[in-house]
DNA sequence: TCGATAGTCAACCATGTGGTTTATTATTTT
DNA sequence: AAAATAATAAACCACATGGTTGACTATCGA
């Protein structure tokens, strides 16, 4: 990953971690909605919804089609991408965690079949 | 994902908004290390970087020991995977477009070939 | 043209964030 | 016992965040 995407992973990070953003993402993943039709599914004002979006725009995520007085917003996966690529580095680890856990679990299956009295 | 795991995306994704404590997580990748050894590479304050490690335990995302008066942080993954879960329903989206754009390229590929004045 | 609709802008508020400095606790070293 | 070290706690500051309400702009439809 270069600098300039690791640099812009602060503001998508951010934008993630409010779950009002998250369903809206997982909303405009079924396709393209309006600034109303992301607002709607939650009870706080159209206003603190715009702003939500915008934050969702700044951080990339999105992109806004003006046709007259509505706003088309469709999903902008490459930031997502990113966010992925940077916890992929990270993988390691819990799959060599859930690797042991899997030894561990043979290592009793085996001892298990050894005095056989009852098999699982 | 349930939904106790969907809630505590806030906190992680929160932890991982800030470039600090991405590099401090990429610096426990490499093995435990005391909060002293976690504050060295920055400029700042112990005291700001303590918050920074307290901003990471409160998600999760490390686990601590004490030993007499050094702290030890060792790097805990499975938040990272859940994170790394979300995002990995979005992958869809990125590798459509990949897939287009490889689609593309392969047709303009196909039009030179069958007017061959100068191959790339 | 006139009212309804889609959306933003601006001001305000309570709370959170990221940093500082000073003080404190607990442990280790001499 | 005294000094040095590892780390937290607390108070403070400037600024960001997430929400509200009220006013405004622009477009659509009757």
């Amino acid at each position: 990953m270069t600098e300039a995407q690791a640099s812009r992973l602060d503001p998508v990070f951010h934008a993630l971690s409010d779950a009002t953003r998250r369903r809206m993402l997982h909303d405009l993943a079924r396709g393209e909605r309006t600034v109303s039709e992301l607002a709607e599914p939650f009870s706080m004002s159209l206003q603190a919804a715009s702003k939500h979006i915008k934050v969702l725009e700044g951080a990339g995520l999105i992109r806004r089609q003006v046709l007259g007085r509505t706003h088309k917003c469709r999903l902008e996966p490459a930031p997502l991408a990113n966010a992925f690529q940077w916890l992929g580095f990270y993988e390691q680890f819990w799959t060599a965690r859930l690797d042991a856990l899997d030894a561990l679990l043979r290592a009793e299956d085996a001892r298990k079949s050894r005095s056989p009295r009852k098999r699982r």
